[in-house]
DNA sequence: TTCATAAATAGAAATAATTTCTATTTATAA
DNA sequence: TTATAAATAGAAATTATTTCTATTTATGAA
């Protein structure tokens, strides 16, 4: 786990525990995005006693921290990739729809609006899918 | 049910049914997102019969028709809401986050590109939430 | 280093959204 | 009018996710 998510986890008073570090590492391996079923999968084999409740509450808490985000797939489960930014600053992702795969996208083009007929914009979510270098 | 939406049913050999003429008016009459628990709630008023994994499947196929599409809200219920937009043409909606209420967003602004990162762009997905007037 | 404490956890159980299955009904084209 | 594929209801199954509670643990303060 590297300095970054510390100091994201931190100001949430949240615990550096092995858990977490576990679930980042398993992030930081695969390069793609995974489910909660698979984190837990993983978790079981370094662990032994790993319960699936604390993979999702601690993926929301990623999430919430930014060093996590949600991916859009087919199928009703969840997904998660690595958010791979530091900086804070606004982007989207592009996912690769065959295996995963999950980059920053470089730009957002949504225009500086503050309302639109009649809307207060609050944000938008955007996600890009394509075919990884690997996958095409 | 307008004339639009019977060629598109028609168009992939879907049937013109009374749940389905119903579910399309109630979406007409509401003008917001609604989940199939609600879309299922009205319909038993008017048919006394009427069965939820209906519901489900006729959403599915107004998506893939191009009459309905999905809204992405808080929660782990699905809502769906009016296209509004005949033409074909690609573009995104506005979502108020408060009452549900769904509205065309007038442009894309994501770049004309085939390719990012080594990646094949397929498309991209985007939704923009807002608070509309009335919930202002 | 020790300790007090809030936070995190495992495991079991509950929840609830969604899907599957099958017998019956119905819209549609011939 | 009729044959047929499509649509449906209702019950049951599935399964992803959440809740609950007793126990353990990371962390900051003493
Ligand atoms: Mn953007
Ligand atoms: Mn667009
Ligand atoms: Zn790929
Ligand atoms: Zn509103």
């Amino acid at each position: 786990m590297n300095v970054e998510c510390i100091q994201k986890l931190r100001k949430g008073h949240f615990k550096i525990t092995p858990k977490r570090r576990a679930i980042l590492e398993l992030f930081d391996k695969k390069d793609k995005c995974l489910s909660p079923e698979i984190i837990w999968t993983h978790l079981k084999k370094t662990f032994k006693q790993s319960g699936f409740p604390s993979v999702y509450r601690n993926l929301e808490i990623f999430v919430k921290q930014g060093i996590l985000f949600r991916v859009e797939r087919q199928g009703r489960k969840r997904y998660y990739a690595l958010c791979h930014d530091h900086s804070g600053h606004h982007h989207h992702h592009i996912i690769c729809v065959e295996c995963g795969k999950a980059d920053v996208f470089p730009e957002c083009s949504f225009p500086d609006i503050k309302s639109v007929k009649g809307y207060k914009i609050l944000n938008h979510s955007m996600q890009i899918n394509g075919i990884c270098k690997d996958c095409q």
